[in-house]
DNA sequence: TTCGTTTGCTTCGCTTATCTAACTAACTCT
DNA sequence: AGAGTTAGTTAGATAAGCGAAGCAAACGAA
């Protein structure tokens, strides 16, 4: 096994950078569509995929692998835009809950998740086979790659894909 | 094949966003140890990938999807910090060749890629079928990913892979 | 209960990335 | 030679990100 074909290596890592760029270049066309930019609307779909659609900014900055301040900043733009409210913690008054506004969920709404567009159309046309396939390749090169990382906190959009090929 | 698993697209996603989150992160990483900015360092990669060491401002802004305007800032933080230099070109007087210094080319040295890091030493280690198996997801993902859009340029660091396991 | 410490968040000052629009110089075409 | 096109830069904004410092609430001994 370690005779490897170098090709090999070289191959999955233009596809990697493919896909990376595809996504990337993505997401800031889709944050731009919807007015935001691309730190906004991640942190968006964070507190969206959220069942209480809430987060704290600690919570935010983990998931988001950036600071706090950053995440301040973010959440700042995103109140002056009123698409969340910050509404200090009933429990512990040291924290503050990030919340959705009703014009925020509405945003969401018109900018679904980067990865979704292209990629979902045709994933939902594969055989069932193909698609298990993918899914196993991906999360191994994903467990690959963030192995000591932690977290991978799933973070979907909205309604997302929750009824993959036949919602909306 | 329409009556899929709505949960293999979440799947999938979740797995995709991993692999971003992941190598951003990293890059993040990577890009402060060698004193440089994630873009800065993509630049570099760029020219180092091209056969001449050379790239134009167009071209750079081509393959990173960003604004001449951008490259040009970026670049001028290159040149400041010696990794690069300007030169303008012989046959048109209009272009100007971005190329890479001794000091650029040791820099880079330092800073592998961050896709390679994390992602090769584990790749090498796989059975060859399933280095087959991967590369055929990864490239049918990018497909589907960036279907129109051409080039999916290479992009390659260095003396990157081209002993895969073997080298260095 | 009352200090000292930790924790959650914000503020401040700074750097970098990125964009659009305007400008300059150099090529191209007719 | 003059019009239009192309390559690059400049200028002026906004946004993302960081670290350090600040502040208030919570916690943990004593």
């Amino acid at each position: 096994m370690s005779e490897t074909n170098p090709d090999r290596v070289d191959e999955s890592l233009i596809a990697l950078r493919r896909i990376l760029r595809a996504t990337e270049q993505y997401e800031r066309d889709l944050a731009a569509a919807a007015g935001l930019s691309p730190a906004q609307l991640r942190v968006l779909q964070i507190i969206a995929g959220k069942p209480d659609m809430t987060a704290t900014p600690k919570a935010l900055a983990q998931q988001m692998g950036v600071t706090q301040a950053t995440v301040t900043s973010v959440v700042d733009k995103l109140v002056a835009r009123g698409v969340v409210r910050r509404m200090p913690s009933e429990t512990d008054r040291r924290q503050t809950n990030v919340i959705l506004t009703v014009t925020g969920r509405a945003a969401l709404e018109e900018a679904p998740d980067a990865l979704q567009q292209r990629y979902v159309r045709e994933f939902v046309k594969l055989a069932d086979w193909e698609q298990a396939q993918l899914v196993a390749s991906l999360e191994r090169v994903a467990s690959m790659m963030d192995a000591h990382k932690m977290d991978a906190s799933p973070v979907l959009t909205v309604g997302a894909i929750d009824g993959a090929g036949k919602r909306k």
